[in-house]
DNA sequence: TTAGGTGTTTGATAAATATCAAGGGGATGA
DNA sequence: TCATCCCCTTGATATTTATCAAACACCTAA
């Protein structure tokens, strides 16, 4: 692995309070690779050998059962995915494919696991880090079971206006059928789900958002912090 | 908290290996308390004070937004639950309420993150505990998404099945309203599935429930343990 | 510039799911 | 024993969501 990724890598909350040697036996055995668009990286219910970091580029993790599929989440930089699977050294329960041109860092998860046993602020770390995920993934679970497909789409509006700073238009950072497979629903309907937008104040024009009626919308969508919020 | 509910809660993975000092303090500051059926113990949103851990009865985990609400998890003894909130210091994501009479231990969330900060044990236990948690979370949010109501049903009876050690019949262990919302389905729904699922072989009797052609009913279901496994 | 290809949108229709209203059945308590 | 309550079921209907087919828009490469 070139040093020159070190800095990136140590700076992830994961990484930046464990030992110096320890950091240093977890990068020996890993390597960094720059992978193609549309690559997929891990299959469900493989093994769990490494753990992942993306560094660069972009990652969708997906789930696929009897032909169906659908896209769980989106990693972009700089982050680890896998990380649950790793601890257990248990199969993967998601896929995961590069959406761009990506730079990723893989850490045997041997080694993961015996440093997680040796260092204990980075047994920390990773519990803190696990615990994020998991809230997260209940939110996720609260939003699909409470809400209707138009209401996810409206909040999913909100949430990504208030990432870029409470801008009132900006440009969807993926393709709609992927939005759509994440927000769980068909394409069709996240095309008719838009429209059924415009009463409150939103507009589509390509990959370009507007809200041009702030209140409307969140009278409709009605956030929630214990569902909205990416932080707590 | 009286010392006859230590062996319980010590023998939990997530205390086991934990050092015997760090053990009593965490049951110093604890106490133990019974609850009766419907009380509502914590409310999402709440700051997360306690820890808790379920040693007999049953507790529901659900959500509200909106109005409507939600079944997310049921809790069996013994088990913790909340522990993700705790760690964080971040407010409860779900509502927590007693189905049945229940006795239930507390303990202070501040002391669980000091002693976690100062035993590995304990911290590598969470770390496990959590990663868990977060895989069955995962799970159940790809049954929401890649299959219909019919195989949620179908999957939840073969798991149900397993369960109880494969027997051809058994009860369902509550309500069918809760099983509904936690089914992500309407009570009627599921009443009307329980009648798809008989050309599969599946009867309802009450709360009783019998597979009469276990292969019919697994060609349909189709189980995947990267869905359906408990454990991994 | 044009021809393909791919992703999106639209319309028509079908399927899945929810809602509303009414009826049934078992438990509980007077 | 009967009445009451609560839950579950059933039927009719409405809403939501998916599917299928076709048109459209945009991009890329010849």
């Amino acid at each position: 692995m070139p040093e020159s990724d070190y800095p990136d890598i140590r700076g992830l909350h994961l990484f930046k309070d464990m030992a110096d040697e320890h950091f240093l036996s977890l990068t020996r055995g890993a390597y960094v690779q720059n992978f193609p668009p549309q690559i997929e990286l891990i299959t469900e219910g493989d093994p769990s050998d490494f753990l992942h970091i993306l560094l660069s580029g972009s990652v969708d993790l997906f789930s696929t059962w009897n032909g169906r599929e659908t896209s769980m989440a989106t990693v972009r930089p700089i982050s680890t995915f896998i990380l649950a699977a790793t601890i257990r050294d248990a199969p993967y329960l998601m896929s995961a494919r590069t959406l761009e041109k990506s730079r990723i860092a893989l850490i045997p998860s041997q080694d993961v696991r015996s440093v997680f046993d040796g260092d204990n602020s980075f047994a920390r770390a990773i519990v803190t880090e696990l615990a994020q995920c998991y809230r997260s993934v209940v939110k996720n679970t609260k939003d699909l079971k409470l809400r209707t497909s138009l209401e996810r789409l409206a909040n999913y509006i909100l949430r990504q206006q208030n990432r870029r700073g409470g801008a009132s238009e900006f440009d969807l950072d993926f393709e709609k059928r992927r939005l759509a497979s994440f927000l769980g629903m068909t394409p069709e309907n996240l095309s008719r789900a838009f429209k059924g937008l415009q009463p409150y104040g939103v507009t589509v024009n390509g990959n370009r958002i507007s809200i041009d009626n702030q209140k409307d919308l969140e009278r409709f969508a009605k956030p929630s912090p214990l569902i909205d919020d990416v932080s707590t």
